[in-house]
RNA sequence: GCGGAUGUGGCGAAAUUGGUAGACGCACUAGACUUAGGAUCUAGCGCCGCGAGGCAUGGGGGUUCGAGUCCCUCCAUCCGCACCA
């Protein structure tokens, strides 16, 4: 009797376990399902169409994943899988930016070679992708610090250093072109985005240039050049740091101090782009803050550059200005402190005053600069300039308020117009000339366009646009000035003191730089003894020892940025085993370009503009097909940190209830987020986490103990990281994809909080015991009812809308509105499981892959078609008018959809509710708004 | 200073784009089933009011029969750029 009785007991149990919900089986199940059948392997298939999704590929930093990073990758990889039961062909890769600052410094610590710690990230970050069950293609992974991918990223490099700008086909060409038209012409014909600095000649000198010379000279046109360049240095870092890697005059990682040094540098001519790469913003969809970022980055603006002559020495100062119209209310010139010119203008009774100010000026620190905007400061030269439109002498000032790297380091001070120059002129008692008949000049400088020319000679009595034009001709006319378009756009500095970078396909002869043929890239970073610069700080890889070209010329010992690598991986993605080429043709002409790019604004004007260059570049040489490379862009916002506090009593081992604080005392301490839930503290384990705490007392408010919190960075020192990993094990990876997504819309940043998740567990688990009766698989094959068909198409469109339009925090929330309704109706039939299962795929790719086996289909659920919505279904037959009375909401009358409105006036001044509301008054007017609402007006 | 974004319950958030604000979830409250509940289910849950009702989308004003949504203005928070002539 005992013995079958227990039997029955242990059947019972058994069949209930089976309808458990246990999402590690499942994971593993079908982690190993995909992965040996390869399901998510791509390859280019002309009868479909493609579709390519992409994220930023992560730095594999030594902390492993946090819970905000995944946040873009689970929305993109809902999107792909989307994709794919939609019928499309979806490239959906995942690599590394395995080259960086952090793998170095732990190696210059610990002597671990970077190449070790960073294969060891790697493997973190992949065993935690895995685990979050992403679809990517795995055989296309790359590595940026890979041989087999910098091969290539030095072979464009090399393309760089063979280009030239030609500005009259607007595109970069290949260098022998311009050798050609050197030697047949020489340089004056040639229209080219170069240095400014190049002096002219013809073919015969050209043929009289030593080899060298004529190194230098190409050195000046080529698009990736070696020059003396004013550079971001930083000493505690031992680098050259690009100016978006420098913040307020210190590095931004580390924070150390960063001066400005004369340095040979290799440097990229993105400044030939800028234009292109302003109206390309045009091309795309990308978010429009950070168009808009690149645009001031780019900073273009349109005006004139013209000269003023030295009254009594033989210079000229050029000066930029957007406002030729106003150049009779100039009253003063100013220059940089750092113009050459200085010396040779100053007259000897102000020479020692301008000495001090330039010494002054130069000697200030960037930084210093830069926080003492408001402090108006300046000398005098002594010398005069004359103005060319009214032979005017007007005096020559110094400030640091005028930026040597900008325009012509000069600019005609225009008190009137420009507020700099009023508080200039308001400082140094300097005339201000107003030059519009309206200005307002009383408190302030009046920018205005508005009005008629005033004390302005030729100009007088124009307008804004008419006064600019005639200026400007007057200008050209006589060979006193020229329209100019300048950029705040710097070239980028492309070489850094480092050794965890590509090296460059670059040797020395004679002082000159070769490049590296071919055949023999990739130039592969050499051994050194130590990660650090040498004595004569000279880059680690000058330490590497036997690593000459041929065995006697000396390689570049610099490496390349962080931002080489990154800037056309997504074009290897396409075909990233191939040795022939970085991609081939027949991928880049199928691919073409990522549908879909996801990842941070905070590579705003770094990686999404250098990028943009390069895709521009290899465009103009006729590798690629597409001249951007993202069609759209989205940011995810970032995920910032919940932190969770304990409040103990100044001077005593007790702690109390956030409520209950303001009774004492108190010091907020950090608690491990992971030992709280729902702002509780779970005392027990606090006193493990904080030993000194084992004795304390706690005061509890309804027996809880109640946390404070605070949003914070993410770090483990303030206790408040959260681990995929643990959320996984937990709760599956269903549901932290779901959770994420739940949490709220992708764009936007906000602390990650995990309260709720249970919300998304509960449900998955709901949707799981649909399929399950009494403990046994329980599916009918009866038609389904209108109002179940209603629901899961209504369900499919919206999903189809919301995943196209990436709302995937509302498409969540209508999953969960589905399942409790089929719930509710005990609903079991194939007819809507099926779809249901399909639908939430891209969601919870292992539960739907279960519960696929569970209906009985074979193969894979990734396999499956999406299923079409039925627009009949979601018809309504009846609607609900909603009658509203002087613009107050009163009743709601139904009427069949097609009834004629004039009909609907006339049925509701008979209803006996709207009647009792009217009073015995007629309405003054009845508005009935198709499909909405009636409104009567009393 | 300039540019951009955001502002809705105790919390995360919805709102078919001008049509019953607060869907969905968390937390909370009550109840059911339970030896138990950190499982499950049912109900309630913006604020004021016993109620009818009134008030509510950062503040103020406007357009409209009707505004979270459009316009003006102010405030707060976040991000980017920062003497760019």
């Amino acid at each position: 009797m005992n013995r079958g009785l227990n039997t029955f007991v242990d059947l019972s149990k058994i069949a209930l376990k089976m309808a458990e919900y246990n999402f590690s089986g499942i994971q593993q199940r079908w982690q190993k399902y995909w992965e040996e059948n390869n399901i998510y392997k791509v390859d280019i298939d002309p009868d479909k169409p493609k579709y390519y999704v992409l994220d930023m590929f992560p730095y594999p930093s030594g902390a492993g994943l946090h819970v905000g990073h995944p946040l873009g990758y689970i929305a993109t990889d809902i999107l792909s899988r989307f994709k794919r039961l939609k019928g499309y062909n979806v490239l959906h890769p995942m690599g590394f930016d395995s080259f960086g600052l952090p793998a170095e410094q732990y190696a210059i610590q610990t002597g671990q070679h970077p190449a070790v710690t960073t294969e060891a990230n790697i493997s973190r970050y992949k065993e935690q992708l895995r685990e979050l069950g992403f679809s990517y293609d795995w055989e296309r992974e790359i590595r940026t610090s890979d041989p087999s991918y910098y091969k290539w990223t030095q072979w464009i490099f090399k393309k760089l250093f063979n280009s030239w700008y030609n500005l009259d086909t607007d595109r970069a060409e290949h260098i022998d072109n311009l050798i050609k038209e050197f030697s047949e012409n020489g340089n004056g014909t040639v229209n080219a985005h170069a240095d400014e600095d190049i002096d002219l000649f013809d073919q015969k000198d050209w043929a009289e240039f030593s080899e060298k010379q004529k190194a230098e000279i190409l050195q000046k046109y080529r698009l990736t050049y070696l020059s003396e360049t004013s550079v971001n240095w930083c000493p505690a870092l031992g680098t050259v740091l690009s100016n978006d890697e420098v913040k307020d005059g210190f590095s931004e990682r580390g924070g150390h101090p960063v001066v400005k040094k004369l340095m040979p540098q290799w440097s990229m001519r993105i400044t030939a782009y800028a234009d292109r790469l302003l109206s390309g913003l045009d091309t795309i969809d990308w978010p429009e803050p950070i168009k808009e970022m690149q645009r001031n980055w780019i900073g273009k603006s349109v005006g004139a550059e013209m000269s003023f002559q030295v009254d009594g020495h033989d210079a000229d100062i050029k000066v930029f200005t957007t406002r030729i119209d106003t150049i009779y209310g100039v009253t003063f010139l100013v220059l940089a402190p750092e113009s050459e010119l200085v010396k040779k203008i100053t007259t000897e009774d102000k020479r020692s005053e301008v000495d001090a100010y330039v010494t002054e000026a130069v000697n200030r620190s960037e930084r210093e600069r830069m926080s003492d905007v408001k402090h108006v400061t300046g000398a005098f030269t002594g010398a005069y300039a004359i103005n060319p439109f009214n032979q005017e002498r007007v005096p020559i000032w110094i400030a640091d308020y005028v930026l040597a790297g900008y325009g012509t380091g000069a600019v005609m001070a225009v008190p009137s117009g420009d507020q700099r120059d009023y508080d200039f002129a308001k400082h140094f008692n300097l005339p201000i000339t107003p030059v519009y008949d309206n200005m307002n000049i009383e408190e302030a400088a009046d920018p205005t366009k508005e009005g008629k020319m005033i004390n302005s000679g030729v100009l007088n009595g124009l307008g804004y646009k008419d006064a600019t034009e005639k200026a400007i001709t007057y200008l050209i006319e006589n060979k006193m000035g020229e329209r100019k378009i300048n950029f705040r756009l710097r070239d980028a500095i492309f070489g850094r003191q480092r050794y965890w970078g590509e090296p460059f396909p670059v040797y020395f002869k004679e002082g000159v730089p070769e490049l590296i043929d071919d055949s023999k890239l990739p130039v592969v970073l050499p051994e050194v003894d130590k990660y650090l610069p040498t004595e004569d700080g000279e880059p680690p890889l000058a330490r590497a020892e036997d690593w000459k070209y041929e065995g006697e010329y000396d390689y570049e010992w610099t490496t390349m940025p962080g931002w080489a690598g990154s800037s056309w991986y997504f074009f290897r993605y396409m075909d990233p085993a191939n040795q022939e080429t970085f991609a081939s043709r027949e991928a880049l002409k199928y691919w073409k370009s990522v549908d879909l790019y996801t990842g941070g604004s905070e590579h705003a004007t770094g990686h999404l503009l250098y990028s943009r260059f390069w895709t521009k570049f290899l465009y103009d040489l006729g590798y690629i097909e597409v001249e951007e490379y993202a069609d759209k862009l989205i940011n995810q916002g970032m995920i910032q940190g919940r932190s969770n506090f304990a409040y103990r009593v100044n001077g005593e081992n007790k702690y109390v209830s956030k409520g209950l604080r303001s009774q004492f005392e108190t010091t907020p301490i950090h608690v491990d987020v992971n030992i709280v839930k729902d702002d509780v503290m779970d005392i027990d384990a606090f006193r493990k986490f904080r030993p000194d705490a084992v004795q304390a007392e706690f005061l509890l408010e309804d027996g809880k103990y109640h946390c404070g919190w605070e949003v914070e960075k993410m770090s483990k020192s303030k206790y408040n990281v959260v681990n995929p990993d643990d959320l996984v094990q937990k709760y599956g990876a269903d549901t932290l994809r779901m959770y994420e997504m739940f949490l709220g819309p992708i764009e936007q940043s906000k602390p990650w909080n995990t309260n709720g998740i249970e919300g998304v567990f509960k449900f998955l688990k709901r949707l799981h015991t649909l399929f399950f009766n009494n403990g046994k698989v329980s599916i009918s094959d009866e038609a389904p009812s209108k109002k179940e068909l209603k629901i899961i198409h209504g369900l499919l469109k919206k999903i189809e809308e919301d995943v196209t339009s990436l709302s995937l925090n509302t498409s969540v929330s209508s999953f969960m509105i589905a399942v409790n309704e089929f719930t509710s109706l005990k609903c079991n039939k194939r007819e809507i499981l099926q779809p249901l299962v399909i639908a939430i795929a891209p969601f919870a790719p292992y539960l739907a892959e279960e519960l696929w086996h569970v209906l009985g289909n074979e193969g894979s659920v990734v396999m499956a078609t999406y299923p079409e919505f039925d627009e009949r279904y979601l018809q309504e037959d009846i609607f609900e008018y909603p009658v509203s009375v002087n613009g107050k909401m009163r009743v709601k009358i139904k009427y069949p959809i097609d009834k004629p409105i004039p009909e609907i006036q006339r049925d509701v001044l008979e209803n006996d509710v709207i009647k009792k509301w009217l009073d015995g008054k007629s309405p003054k007017k009845i508005i009935v708004v198709p499909q909405r609402i009636i409104n009567l007006v009393v």
